[in-house]
DNA sequence: CGCGAAATACCCATAACTGGGGATGTGACG
DNA sequence: CGTCACATCCCCAGTTATGGGTATTTCGCG
């Protein structure tokens, strides 16, 4: 069975050579196209595809506002951002929202196929500029780790029982030792973080 | 100029396998082979490969704690892991480490040239089950917006406050309000979010 | 062995927070 | 005009947290 495609582009050439592509293809078919957010929520519903391709930049919003609303409409629908904005907002913004792939325009509109099937199969179709930001984003920044581990073990524990909401004497009865002893750690804890208060040290603990 | 490649792996024969592949690429060069943490700890900074292939379960340690102290060593350095390891803990871990790249051992061999290649490029080569998963820990769940937004605006603005860490006075400062209006409105939040202390919603408001 | 770090526990004064009450003014909406 | 949500302010009693001590035990290191 093929592979339903929605198409939301404002630009009738883009629009027109993507249908084009998808058209030719056996293995999909090219279920709708819509040229802004409105039209878009009011028909893709009803066609439930298998697969959306969405541009960022539409006439009457945002396709990232569009794309959330559509995700949370159909759950199984996959999501593709199809778009000229690179920078880390925008992207990191879409992922958000539940796209699960992200192509830049200047991929070669042969790539969309391959990335059609991609994104059917589980995977996540990007550009490599688009995946080496997303990785950089899990970059563990060195400096606070510095801070935190420099605690003993004993008092990560407290943290951690503290990052949970945690009252003193919670943590006391959970780790079987007396307030005092928390609060002596906390006291300890604030120096090595340089924080004044328990919401601080959760702060700089979850970064 | 060829890519120079180091490779970090325990098992002889995927070793070796990994080792005549880029040899007979022209534009590759393998510098040098490692089989556990220690020996890699101590060559490879000297060699300053362009690439280092990493595996994760190495005899005498994790390749993710050698990732973190060769990236750290050699910050141009891009480093891929090559694992069979494909849960989201070891992913971000990896990736929080300083990996580039994460492909699993069940992608075909042929395809690492493909991958060296794309990380030189600035790209993030990885198996579409990886991209996936670190596409999905992007996803907003909607359980947060529906406790916070039924917060007044005034109301997310104190809560905004609480979450860099500030005291009930220095908020009230800010907003040039007495401390009593931020004791009202913190009450009013507590209730709202069902929390019982400013640690419990900062937590909660960061997710 | 002695030293220091870590974990434990206690005391205490001040400060901050929590949760109950009530009160006022404003602005939107029907 | 009345109602309601919102923001503002106040009081107060009780709890919790903060920061300054001191002290004991255990454990590893030289």
């Amino acid at each position: 069975m093929a592979i339903t495609v929605a198409i939301v582009e404002d630009n009738a050439g883009i629009c027109e050579e993507l249908e084009e592509i998808i058209r030719e293809d056996p293995g999909c078919s090219c279920v709708g196209v819509c040229r802004n957010v409105q039209t878009a929520l009011r028909k893709i519903p009803a066609l439930a595809p298998d697969v959306i391709i969405m541009d960022i930049q539409l006439p009457d919003g945002s396709g990232i506002e569009c794309t959330a609303r559509l995700k949370h409409l159909l759950p199984r629908t996959q999501i593709m951002m199809f778009t000229i904005y690179e920078d880390s907002e925008q992207i990191f913004r879409a992922l958000e929202a539940g796209a699960s792939g992200y192509l830049l325009k200047r991929t070669p509109p042969e790539a969309m196929l391959q990335a059609i099937r991609e994104i059917m199969r589980g995977g996540a179709p990007m550009t490599g500029e688009v995946a080496r930001k997303v990785i950089h984003s899990f970059r563990r920044t060195p400096t606070q780790s510095s801070d935190v581990e420099q605690l003993t073990p004993r008092e990560v524990e407290v943290l951690e029982l503290l990052a949970k909401g945690h009252l003193s004497k919670e943590i006391a009865d959970r780790l079987t030792v007396g307030v005092e002893t928390v609060n002596s750690h906390l006291k300890h804890i604030y120096e090595k973080l340089h924080v004044r208060s328990r919401t601080e040290a959760v702060i700089k603990y979850m970064k």
